[in-house]
DNA sequence: CATGGGATTGACT
DNA sequence: GTCAATCCCATGC
């Protein structure tokens, strides 16, 4: 993955992140879900202008921007755009591909596809901490890699973002149709996927 | 210095 | 469906 992947639109490189691979340590899942965040939208950290807590997302494109979410979860986004412009990519569901004993063993006894089916699911069956904001992408302890090896390609639908209270109607979330593992609640254009596969069965 | 609010999750009614 | 857990940080006095 190079840098120059990171440093255009925020939309572009959330869409374009589904299909990819996360790998930390022992443990890797291909990304089914994510969300756009920019400085210019309210429900973006950076819309306040940068601060302590922002600096990450206005810094260098192509960082971890990992922050604590609810005073308990760590959330792992991809800052995108070039630096100046606080924007990222935050990965919010992956499909296990290796370590899944790992992950079962951090996670607590769980089907494969309830692993990382969430933004914090993912950071505690990968290991992510807050200790990683600010770290690169590339050459650095997390790995994001292009495409699953499978080569499968993801059918990638969009809907509203999850868990916000402001600039809710955007649909800045991008999700993988083709997989199970997406977080709830699934965009509509997934449930109603899901309602046509249930008639048929 | 005190307060309030989350880019969530899991347990429970 | 409801709700508590829990902590960093932004804001205001």
């Amino acid at each position: 993955m190079s840098p120059d992947f990171y440093a255009r639109p925020v939309l572009e490189v959330a869409r374009d992140l589904v299909g990819c691979v996360v790998r930390h340590g022992e443990a890797a899942g291909r990304i089914v879900e994510t969300e756009a965040y920019h400085e210019t939208e309210p429900a973006c950290h950076a819309f306040k202008g940068l601060t302590p807590r922002t600096k990450t997302l206005f810094g260098p494109p192509g960082n971890a921007y990992v922050y604590r979410s609810y005073g308990i979860h760590a959330l792992l986004n991809a800052v995108a755009e070039p630096e100046g412009v606080g924007a990222a990519a935050l990965i919010r569901a992956l499909e296990p591909i290796e370590g899944i004993e790992l992950m079962r063993e951090r996670r607590g006894l769980e089907p494969p596809e309830s692993l990382c089916s969430g933004p914090g699911k993912l950071t505690q069956a990968l290991a992510i901490g807050l200790g990683l904001n600010d770290s690169p992408l590339i050459g650095g302890p997390i790995a994001l890699e292009l495409r699953a090896p499978d080569g499968r390609d993801p059918v990638v639908v969009t809907g509203e973002r999850v868990g916000i209270t402001r600039a809710v109607e955007l649909p800045w979330r991008f999700c993988d149709a083709s997989s199970r593992c997406v977080s709830r609640p699934w965009p509509t254009a997934m449930r109603t996927r899901a309602q046509r596969m249930r008639r048929a069965a």
